[in-house]
DNA sequence: CTGAAAGCGCTTACAG
DNA sequence: CTGAAAGCGCTTACAG
């Protein structure tokens, strides 16, 4: 059916409003609680009072409304997202992945902002974003986020999507993440085999304690017995991986660096570039997340994939068994990270290159204007 | 207030339920019509009365209750945004700016994805999308986006995001949109005086008709009467714009390219770059939006900066307008398009480079794995 | 397995 | 300017 067409006829063949379940009721010939009972599930209906009210479901386009099943106090039936940007890729993925899950089962989806910018006001966004018979997704990877979460009370049915926990530290909350320390070793021991003497990491905010990534980094230079370098404080843009680049294409020691994710990689790459730096020939770069843009970058980006859409289904699967629905969702595999390896990365160079050394090569362009 | 306090005390000191308007009305001495009146900002209350519901409503900690208030047939309180991506920064911008928009005036913000994969279900997403007292505002940029939008009855307040009309085409349905014909027509008239014989094209996809960037593009051209090409069909991403830059990148009259989005830009910097072109000594590029990556490409993105999340917020001060709601947001200017100059732009080459002469530069990446 | 009652928290008429 | 009534479309008990 195309088109603005809206009101189907109800029995009576009239158009002024949609069919509600009395409606349903009276053309199957049943009590419109047994419409209710079909509608949610209930087991005590025969199949064929069920077959014959689903029937007029279909014939009259009834659909439940939801306003009228929040107040009578029915089952959760919305999920309202909360988190602190759409605009960084594993957010929108996120979003993605768990508008597509609620879609299928007929949930609906809302989305409330808590803003870096303002956290005195975030307890009050919270708030304003429960509602009775609602429940929340939290995204819960920055520091606005986790906020966010622990103004969260623990009646709401609610599921976290957080940085995964180091080893021994369970979260209170239901929670989901993707756990990338075996990733990130492989990518540092990856660049450890190219005989480069160290490797230099780029984070992510360490929010509420270090990331699995920054864990399986150290894991694979300790194994190596490697010198370690303490990371700087982290950040989350393009603009922060361009002025801690800055800092690295300082220090002719720096050949390989591993970033927290793909926006810091590309502004790592810009500095290096600005600095007179060859990626991959004078530093090798490795990224995290795999964003859609990342195989364009010059050069294509060797980085760490994360199924974001997949970790946000998850949590709304998770979300499903936790609050009182009788909905369900196939459970899927924990998403996992995996290396993807393109041209960001080449072996050591063969003598540290000094700055000066550097400075002869090719022309460069200024740098980018901020 | 901070920490999980979820049910203040109701004037009866108990704490089982969220405060209703009876409670404060019973706390303000009031009848509860009175209260409904206050918190709907309706004009025939006293002040003194006003200022008494409102402060008991403070103390209480009081919030009206959605869906009663949509099952009661109040005015709208919710907008759900229809469109086909979140991780498009357009789509990503223009959400954060309903978002904000929608959060100042107490409303609540739903997203439903209708699938480019599969335009048969559409009709049946924005049916489901549709509820009693419900808005809508549709992003329709693109294909799904547009069709979303037919499906849509007359008499559900709606704002549609569309690409710009072509003069004279008035659209339908309340709509709001960035012209970027001066910005498109900028542009090429900068590539123009910097003495490219002409300026070829690579669109974002013209639904249901030519954009308006493609307009001032051919506006340029047509004034300085220059030979015009017959763009190609146009795509989103930076995998089309690759391929597209792959079949420029082969014609040596090729000097400067205008690029519908900065996605198609990437892509198409990435293809001049594997086919041995140099930018922007053989060939210029511009891009449209300014995504926040635009500024950390190689060379750093000249591009037209469009305000997403301004238009974002005015297509929520639209839908406020023609909608019952009592709520107003101040009106804000129509977003402007506007060229950014960075580093992807330069003079025309002297002598249109072949592709064999540039081949003998410097060695260049392999193609981007795909 | 199916039916009749009460009520969720509001709103819009309708009175005064 | 303020108050008493009816009802939005469902749900969960409670009956049988």
């Amino acid at each position: 059916m195309t088109g603005p067409i809206r009101e189907p006829l109800n029995f009576a063949g009239n158009c002024d409003r949609s069919p509600s379940i009395r409606d349903v009721a009276r053309a199957a010939g049943v009590s419109y609680q047994t419409v209710s009972r079909v509608i949610n599930e209930h087991p005590n209906v025969s199949d064929t009072t069920r077959a014959a009210v689903l029937a007029t479901i279909a014939q009259l386009g009834f659909r439940p409304n939801r306003a009228a099943r929040a107040l009578a106090g029915g089952p959760a039936q919305a999920v309202t997202v909360l988190g602190s940007n759409t605009t960084l890729y594993g957010f929108a993925a996120a979003l993605e992945g768990i508008e597509e899950a609620t879609r299928e089962v007929g949930f609906g989806m809302g989305f409330r902002a808590v803003e870096a910018r303002s956290p005195a006001d975030i307890p009050d966004v919270v708030e304003r974003a429960i509602e009775p018979a609602g429940t929340l997704i939290v995204i819960a990877f920055d520091k606005p986020g986790a906020l966010a979460l622990e103004c969260v009370p623990l009646e709401v049915p609610t599921v976290a999507m957080i940085q995964a926990p180091t080893e021994g530290a369970e979260p209170t909350r239901p929670s989901v993440w993707i756990d990338e320390f075996a990733a990130a070793k492989e990518a540092t021991e990856y660049l450890l085999a190219l005989g480069h003497p160290t490797v230099h990491h780029l984070p992510i905010p360490s929010w509420p304690r270090t990331t699995r990534r920054m864990e399986g980094w150290r894991a694979a230079l300790a194994e190596a017995g490697v010198r370690m370098h303490e990371p700087l404080q982290g950040g989350w843009t393009s603009t922060w991986g361009y002025e801690a680049g800055a800092v690295l294409a300082r220090d002719p020691n720096v050949t390989a660096v591993l970033c927290g994710n793909d926006d810091i990689a590309l502004g790592a790459i810009a500095a290096m570039r600005d600095a007179g730096k060859r990626v991959p020939a004078d530093v090798s770069i490795v990224g995290f997340d795999d964003i859609p843009y990342a195989q364009f970058f010059a050069p294509p980006l060797t980085t760490v994939r994360q199924d974001f859409k997949a970790l946000g289904r998850a949590a709304f699967a998770k979300l499903l068994e936790i609050s009182n629905s009788p909905r369900t969702l196939p459970p899927a595999a924990a998403p996992q990270a995996r290396l993807i390896m393109r041209h960001s990365v080449a072996p050591a160079p063969q003598v540290a290159p000094s700055a000066s050394e550097a400075s002869g090569s090719e022309a460069r362009s200024p740098p980018p204007g901020r």
